[in-house]
RNA sequence: GGUCCGGUAGCUCAGUUGAAUAGAGCAACUGCCUUCUAAGCAGUAGGUCAUUGGUUUGAAUCCAAUCCGGAUCACCA
């Protein structure tokens, strides 16, 4: 347990004891003390001014007193300033804290809750292959999902693959069209990239037949339509419906295709799921949900016999949850599939990771589960994210300037191997332990690059930043982790668990207090869905060790006590990034 | 137009359940490698927290209005 819920029920009780007043532990503001003042906490007294009508000063002194006279082990002394009551904590606290957790392996790690959340990210489209925006969405899906099981949930992790509709139809007619019977074997090609390529093509010709039609008088709306390639896409969409055979096995081959370069993309960037949906094994589910809810008068149906649901009360619009000629829409697959879910899973919470242009939407489909009374309806939380925009905006495919995963991946690993052949501080590794290092480099740049921003905003990537190992990024943090391994090699383990007595300097100190928040932020993130909290700590713990360690040696420490200390809390350290760092998909190396 | 989100240093971002002099990184400038790895450390400089008004002992944070940017409001997904 944190020490600031162990303090708070505390000076609830001296408000009790001192003043006969009632109050809550959400009532107290205790922050951490700001450097420039003594103390480790700080408990802000203006609130309690009205009510108990005396001074800041008066009510900061007798709180203070109170706690040092009757909590001595803990608080050894105090001083107010202005409305600051600053508090000091004994460092007997700070140093059963420390020898309590250097050695815990289980540090942050709760106890099983008996809850089930399911987590679903990625979420691609089968025509082409992944780039940044999925990054984004994977790694905070993932560590979101870490961040739960840390915490004592049963996580499941799901994906549905957008694997039917047009888009693939599209990439399809191209291939027949122009690959003359090429594949991703005869080419070369990684799978996802191969499919892609022809989508890609489909957009040029596409354009190209479109210009000739405007030039022959056409309208540009019907030119997009009319196009014969075009055509060609949604009569085979039409056909896929059907279950032409050979338009199946095509669909097939060319899905096959993707997946294989997708998985291979997942492998490396360390993304993993419980369990695939499949759009086209999901897209007609829901449509029991229509005729519930017109039964329930949830739904209505208007003369044409298209299906809707009027939320004009709810501050939003009318939504079609069913066509005209009877086929599903979007909103009555993903009713379709959390009802699927549920049957399956049975979960507590359901959690999507899902940009925020579909705030709307996702809102829209917890209100319809709701008015449908369904048991899991309040369960459904949408984890909205921001776009991924570079400097000039938006990525936009059409205008080629949309950032593909794996390349990225593959500049950030050239620019690692660049950088370290340059240190040149591992040139004993062999190839497999230098490729694995670029890799663990590599990754823990664009990892922490995407995760150390607060989900809800977007954000912009510059590609000359994001490729910075300086600073504030995930190299940073490896770096120091590897030193600190670098310290701890050099003494044995069984060397390292001595007494540590002496008054703690303040380097010392401030890095205590700070790896004593560990459990707070991993509940914190957790609570929030918000992994750049993490991230952020992460940071802050590595930045503050690297000031510590440079005033302050461990292996020649002043004295066999100080040394004992500082080994312990270098090896804390170590822990909480390791530990913080895999809670965001991020490996830290022994050495680098 | 309705709804929602955002605007903090030149750039990218923290801080937004109200609290002490608004913080980091990058970029710029100064120092520091014969001592646990300089992917580092120490420091300088850089701010009308979009604007205006209000609430409060106290506002970047809450409220209102305005300006700017974005998303969304499809018988698309």
């Amino acid at each position: 347990m944190g020490i600031v819920k162990q303090v708070k029920p505390l000076i609830v009780k001296a408000l009790k004891d001192l003043y006969g007043h009632d109050s809550q532990e959400a009532d107290l503001t205790i922050n951490i003390t700001k450097p420039e003042f003594e103390g480790d906490y700080t408990l802000v007294l203006f609130s309690f001014v009205k009510v108990l009508k005396k001074s800041p000063e008066q009510l900061g002194n007798e709180i203070g007193e109170y706690l040092v006279g009757r909590h001595g082990e803990l608080f050894t002394a105090f001083n107010v300033i202005k409305g600051f009551l600053n508090l000091t904590i004994a460092d007997a606290y700070w140093k059963g804290f420390l020898q309590s957790a250097f050695n815990d392996k289980n540090l942050g790690h709760k106890k099983p809750l008996e809850k089930t959340v399911i987590v679903e990210y990625s979420s691609p489209n089968t025509n082409k292959p992944l780039h940044l925006g999925h990054l984004r969405n994977n790694f905070l899906g993932w560590s979101v999902a870490q961040l739960l099981k840390t915490s004592g949930y049963d996580v499941v992790k799901t994906a549905i693959l957008n694997d039917r509709g047009i888009h693939i139809c599209k990439s399809m007619v191209a291939w027949q069209r122009f690959a003359n019977g090429a594949t991703p074997d005869s080419t070369g090609i990684k799978g996802d990239h191969f499919v892609g390529d022809y989508y890609v093509m489909f957009g040029t010709e596409h354009k190209k037949e479109m210009e000739k039609l405007i030039a022959d008088g056409m309208s540009k709306e019907d030119a997009e339509k009319n196009a014969p390639i075009m055509k060609a896409a949604q009569g085979m969409l039409l056909d896929w419906e059907k279950g032409d055979p050979e338009v199946r096995t095509l669909w097939q081959k060319m899905n096959s295709w993707v997946y294989e370069g997708f998985n291979e993309t997942y492998a490396k960037i360390g993304s993993d799921f419980d369990k695939n949906y499949f759009e086209s094994e999901t897209y007609l589910l829901g449509k029991e949900f229509v005729e519930e809810g017109l039964k329930k008068g949830v739904f209505y149906k208007k003369e044409d016999g298209s299906v809707w649901i009027d939320l004009t009360a709810e501050g939003l619009d009318e939504k079609l949850v069913l066509r005209k000629d009877g086929t599903s829409v979007y909103i009555t697959q993903d009713l379709g599939l959390a009802e699927e879910k549920f049957q399956e899973f049975h979960y507590d919470q359901s959690i999507y990771v899902i940009a925020d242009e579909q705030n709307y939407h996702m809102k829209v489909l917890k209100l319809i589960l709701q008015k449908l009374g369904k048991p899991y309806a309040d369960g459904i939380y949408h984890l909205s994210y921001g776009l991924v925009e570079l400097p000039s905006g938006r990525m936009k495919t059409r205008e080629g300037t949309v950032v593909d995963a794996d390349d990225l991946i593959e500049e950030l690993k050239k620019v690692a191997r660049e950088k370290t052949e340059e240190l040149g501080k591992v040139k004993d590794f062999n190839p497999g332990e230098l490729n694995e290092l670029y890799e663990t480099i590599a990754l823990g740049a664009l990892k922490f690059f995407l995760l150390r921003v607060d989900p809800k905003k977007k954000m912009v990537f510059n590609p000359e930043d994001s490729i910075d190992f300086h600073g504030f990024t995930g190299p940073f943090i490896q770096f120091i982790h590897a030193r600190i391994k670098s310290i701890l090699r050099k003494e044995s383990p069984d060397h390292i668990g001595g007494k540590a007595n002496g008054q703690l300097l303040p380097k010392e100190k401030e890095l205590i207090v700070l790896l004593e928040q560990y459990s707070t932020i991993i509940e914190q993130a957790c609570q929030d869905h918000n992994p750049s909290l993490v991230a952020i700590y992460a940071y802050d713990v590595a930045k503050t060790f690297s000031s510590f360690y440079t005033d302050h040696s461990v292996l020649n420490a002043e004295s066999e006590q100080k040394k004992q200390l500082r080994l312990q809390i270098s090896a804390l350290t170590g822990n909480v990034i390791a530990g913080s760092m895999s809670l965001l998909g991020i490996r830290v190396p022994e050495r680098m």
